[in-house]
DNA sequence: TATGAATGAGGTTTCATTCAT
DNA sequence: CATGAATGAAACCTCATTCAT
């Protein structure tokens, strides 16, 4: 009769009820009952609130470069490879909602620091997956006329975007909506 | 020598703060200290500080719908209406970027009531935008195998998303962003 | 096509809402409402909200002390006219059960002077009502083994309470009530 | 050198506090202050000033609706019992005047949930006083032409008024008063 | 490790009253 | 006579965090 270990409830309650509702409209006490602990045990493993939202970006940050850094590396084409980059993120941010919601969200709720180590990690992101579309430029593959970060902020926009309108029990699965936006993205860079 | 009227002091006062720091985390003592008001004025004229809030999404839609139709309406080939239609939206929501930053970042905040008929309102503007894609669909002029609601969805979360990224001292100026969505978005709908 | 003077028709709006919900948690605002005027109509009028209050008390003393007065100066037998005023109090009580609400839940909430003027005024009655069982224990006609302070209070309690239990869609009419109480007034002084 | 525990200090200061001012006319602050504690640990204890009234409440009415069991399951003469409850309870009344004096100020304070389980327990103690009544009536020992009913209300006014004007510096004790109020009931209802 | 009582600062809102018009 | 905008004090309550046990 093993539960789960403590920091993990914890981090999945938060993730639950900060997506939900908001990072300021949860408190730690409905956080800690969620989890079915106790104040104290919170702060045992965790320094304060927002140390755990910290957690849950850090979370998804490492998840979503590890993938993206994966298809970059694989041998295809170029085009194939932003379009399997396109798809992946959206899928694992549908796959992923809650993580999603609190992302785009609550960047304003994190301490400065936090904040700061969050924004050069996403740079990082930002920047290899715009290497790809710089690649594709350089090789005549998509049009020429658009800043590749114009290209990335659009399309980033829309990923973010996910978590407001799609609904799980809806008419698209995940994979279709992937297959979509990365149609979509690939589409909008033909010359 | 007049000065503004006490609402719309507020008003701007709140939507400024809201957007730098967030619904939650501005108080209403600093709205109205930031007004040159007090308290008791700010609840003569707003019921509630999610009123506040309310007040400021109201603006937002009317301006934003208002523009729509008008461009909806005009005689040109459909490419055309939908290219100017997202010009025209990328660059009002630059226009005000606090208002944007709010819209996509505060609907939680609003009481059940005033984000129902936020929803409802906002329904209106979406259903508008996507008949313009339809029409392009039905003419052969854009392609049929990507459901005009997923690009708007795509479409919208790229322009919500300019209040996180965009910086009026960058280098790109409001109506070049305007155009490069809007190429980037009829680019997309290429047969 | 004449309506009730203001003065009037703010006392019983007054009358209505403190009775409904207490004094304290009813606001000026409501008020003035209710009698559909505004707070400087009411102002013009009346010093305070304090000041309604005591005009309500005022009136209500000024009909129950003359009554009573009526009462004590017939030239009937001293037990015919301790019921007369016994069941006299108890229809008026009920006749105006907001008054009686008022009456004997917002001293308190008067400003100290004029808690004084109602109690002494009070006092006046109680020592008239008082008169009346003395004469009667003199006579021999009621016991003398009980003071008649604590009969009055024994009383007038029951008079107060009237507001908390009758329901004037009940079984039993204000006259009704009014012989019973007497009637059991009257009973429990016999020798 | 133990002090009282904090939620006992918190409900004694508050008896105090609502019978010298009225609930509404009494603060939280001014509680806490009374009972030595910050305002957070009264709402670690209570849920909210309501609570506290609720909590009060609950305490005089499980003390007399027990008085009274046991008086009314004596072997005693049916008017001797009678005689006993009555006098009990304007003792009780008397040795807990603030209790009694919130009793019958208060009870429009109560949120309405808390109300109906107040007037509830106020029920079964007003017909458990009542079936005394109506036993010494079937018995032939009290007068059959006032409802038990009407009596019980009247007599209970009479206790509940004795909050206004008791003194317990005054010419009489607690149990003098009791033997009046007693005698004075018992004799309202002989045939 | 874990508890939960306690803190204290800060939050939103209400409201009687005033005063220029 | 009457308006209603504005004040400012005070109200209740929440909550992240600490600390003795």
């Amino acid at each position: 009769m093993t539960e789960e270990p403590v920091p993990a409830r914890l981090l999945s309650a938060a993730t639950r009820l900060f997506a939900e509702r908001g990072f300021d409209r949860t408190s730690v006490q409905e956080i800690v009952a969620a989890a079915g602990v106790t104040k104290g045990a919170m702060y045992h493993y965790f320094g304060s609130k927002d140390d755990l939202l910290h957690e849950i970006y850090g979370r998804v940050l490492r998840l979503q470069t590890e993938q993206l850094e994966k298809v970059v590396a694989s041998g295809e084409p170029v085009a194939a490879r932003l379009h399997a980059a396109a798809s992946d993120v959206v899928v694992s941010s549908i796959d992923n909602l809650d993580d999603t919601t609190i992302f785009f969200q609550s960047m304003h709720q994190l301490s400065p620091e936090n904040r700061k180590a969050v924004r050069a990690e996403r740079r990082r992101y930002h920047v290899l997956f715009r290497s790809l579309i710089e690649e594709g430029q350089r090789e005549g593959v998509f049009r020429t006329d658009k800043p590749a970060d114009i290209v990335v902020d659009f399309f980033f926009g829309s990923v973010h975007h996910l978590a407001v309108w799609y609904r799980s029990d809806g008419r698209l699965s995940a994979p279709e909506v992937g297959a979509h936006y990365a149609d979509l993205l690939v589409g909008s860079l033909r010359p």
